[in-house]
DNA sequence: GAGACAGTTCGACAGTTATCGAACAGTGTG
DNA sequence: CACACTGTTCGATAACTGTCGAACTGTCTC
């Protein structure tokens, strides 16, 4: 599997951010990342078919939210919070607080 | 003109917001209604087609964002910030910051 | 090597969205 | 009343998005 790509988060615009987190299923998948790092994608929301899933990983690694790391054949997801926190302050916690119902 | 509906904000789902707020033209309306409250639409992005601009403050006014009271022949146009503030705190300021290159 | 497993890519589809000109509805002014 | 002015509504169109099954790539295990 090649390496997939993660864009430098200088890079990544706001409405980006915005746009990725404005999806409940993505919302739900930063919201269970922002608890435990370093989880394998099929620890979430596993009756959402694969390959949807894939497509809102993707969206969410180009919009520089997570990291994916390849660990033998699964790939292991870990928020980028403090890479965030130091672009966007206060955003990522004020979006995890609101979404906590 | 027949009176425009503003939804309550507890009705309002986050990922409404965070929708509105993604794109470009939308989020500089929010910027600049940050600054001055009680604008007229004619004060935004006069660059911009009237039928869009009208386009971006419906989506505007259905997430909560907006106020608009009629004056007149005109619309004025407020950000409910203390209310999104009481419902989704430190958001709006971070968003705001974050605009701010 | 065969097969199970984790995740991506591809193609298709339906639904949504941004954009914009033209027509329209209220409102103020002469 | 006629006209200018502010903003909405109505198509129409092009682009984008979410969803999903099928095929695929790479990895681990037996």
């Amino acid at each position: 599997m090649r390496q997939l790509k993660h864009p430098d988060i200088d890079d990544v615009p706001l409405t980006a951010v915005l746009h990725a987190l404005s999806d409940p299923v993505r919302l739900a998948i930063v919201r269970m990342a922002a608890r435990q790092p370093d989880q394998p994608c099929s620890a979430f929301l596993s009756q959402i078919p694969k390959s949807t899933l894939s497509h809102h990983w993707r969206v969410l690694r180009d919009a520089g939210l997570i990291r994916q790391v390849s660990a033998g054949r699964e790939k292991l997801n870990t928020l980028r919070k403090d890479e965030l926190d130091a672009r966007f302050p206060g955003l990522l916690d004020a979006v995890l607080a609101s979404a906590e119902h």
